[in-house]
DNA sequence: AATGAATGAGCATTCATTCAT
DNA sequence: GATGAATGAATGCTCATTCAT
């Protein structure tokens, strides 16, 4: 990694909290030359302009996410355990996530979504994948036998996803947990009481 | 209504639309004199400040909603068919929520968390509101003999809750209304299932 | 005095003192509703623009001096106590003036001066006409035998004026009463000691 | 002098005439853009706000007296020849002061005493250091003998800083010489009658 | 005679961006 | 590769003034 490669992985780590707290919009360059210590120009000397550094920092915080759940879920052997790795995971994380701002997919969907359709495209993506993974995933436990076969996948990727993001909207604004735990908790049951059987 | 209050009434109904879309931070007196026909100074001698503005067109974009539920819950009897009434509502009234640009309650509340206590606060109350009056639902129906007795209406509460807003979020951003449908249908089940005996 | 007058009047008496306080550029027309409890438009109903009433503001200030002072001239029959009218005059009052934001003519005049045309002449004319004031008493007083002949009357006028102003100046900005005090001191010393024999 | 403080330096040159001529208030930022032909945003570059404009503009303004003064009387022996500095220079400048707008200590005195508790303190201060200047000269001069020794140094002290800047003021508003002309005389004439011994 | 509501120009300030060094 | 200094457009807001009622 090149010392130019390097500057930008450092803007873009130093500001992910910020963009994640204040929105894009509500971020300016002197936010981001306070949370880098660098100046406008060092800053526009790696990134063409405040939309790239945007883009890199949801790339960034969203990669973080996934490469975590990834690695819980390649560890796992059996769909189930795969599977439960989701509402765990969040269940072990919401507490630092509220502290960074809440989650990014989140966030950068209802900011970016009537306003910035790169961000919007990007995070669109984002959603599907982890659609996907967790289709994939039931189909799989579908034919290795340990889940229902009468399931729709898609309907319950849908569901957990929408638990999870919307427990962590309503925790992060009432400042209480109760909705993202009950929530998890429902994910969890429908796991092991409606797709495993 | 004297004059002054229905230009101020008139610039709540004109730039809650631009507000709902772009944001608080997003949306500049600019937009609002476009929206409206009228100056900046129009705008100041009906209101403080933009913020006024802003927490004034939350208040109606919430009393919109709120207003028509509650009314579709008045008009039921059993306390089924009132709970029944949000996924219900919801399931009739996405699709222009999409083109009025979302839920204004995820909208402020995913912008304001970090960034502007009044509505943050404001966003709170609603949600909060919105909990007790399904808690008061769901223990009225566990005493009349409808729902199951041994449930926790605060838990049902927030799963209906986070469920509705998750699945608004994630149809806004995918363009896609199975999340949204999917969701609802989880609820209706939920309260068919086990809630009601 | 017909409706119209009287409300003139009380805009002039009401305003006085925030424009004294605040200048002319300082003062808005909001400053003014304030003051006067009235609408800017009943304000622009008498008089026609902010200007004048600036400049009756000016002229009722200057007023309200001359007239006491031209009161106590008048009680007196001696030049020499004519004279002394003046410096004891701003020993008993300067207490209040520095209260009501200091000499009208001081505080107008270093504002206008390269900026008001209208005012500079009415303040500048206020100066000329005390100095003539104190020339024709000096005169008298020389041609009644109360006062040395060989002095020059413009000269003492000037001095006396001078005084006054400098110290009242000094004493407002440093909140110290040592300026105008040693000031009308030593008007009274010249006007005892040097100008009557 | 790096390019940040020569741009300051610059700013603060360009802008000090048209601070004196207009005032604090009486200046927009438009004016300070015209005065220098550097845009709105160069200025913000270089100053916190136009307040940290306006004070560095008195502070050089009164810069340039204070040290044109000290200088003439550092070359002079004698306290009568330190304390005649004060009068013959006035006299000398007086001209050039009109044209600039007057003298700056009067003039940001009279605007900021009831208005700008930042500037009042700086004039305020300008003005008690100006009087400890004059005493201490009086108070060597008696020490040396050069004086009479029954004097109070103080009382002469504000008597010459009132003739000085009430002749200023009047005579900047009359557009007559008169007044500073005398006032400077008779500033002498108390220095070599009453005070030289 | 007075009001309430509006206007449009102007205010101080911040914005994202550029570029010579 | 990074900096410091600049730009000009845009920001939220206040101004003096007007005018229908």
């Amino acid at each position: 990694m090149g010392k130019a490669e390097q500057t930008r992985q450092y803007i873009i780590e130093k500001t992910s909290l910020v963009f994640n707290r204040k929105g894009y919009t509500g971020t300016s360059l002197t936010d981001l030359t306070k949370a880098t210590g660098l100046t406008k120009g060092s800053i526009y000397g790696n990134f063409q302009n405040k939309d790239e550094v945007a883009i890199a920092v949801f790339e960034y915080n969203l990669g973080l996410i996934t490469a975590d759940i990834r690695k819980e879920v390649n560890s796992r052997q059996s769909a189930l355990d795969k599977l439960l790795v989701y509402p765990r995971y969040y269940r072990s994380i919401y507490k630092s996530v509220m502290q960074r701002g809440g989650c990014p997919i989140l966030n950068t969907s209802v900011e970016s979504d009537d306003t910035h359709p790169v961000l919007r495209e990007k995070v669109s993506n984002a959603i599907r994948s982890w659609k996907n993974n967790l289709v994939n995933i039931i189909n799989k436990g579908m034919e290795q036998g340990e889940f229902a076969t009468d399931i729709d996948p898609g309907k319950y990727a849908d569901l957990i996803i929408g638990l999870v993001e919307g427990g962590i909207m309503l925790s992060k604004i009432t400042g209480d947990p109760c909705f993202i735990l009950n929530a998890v908790e429902d994910v969890e049951h429908k796991i092991e009481t409606e797709i495993a059987k």
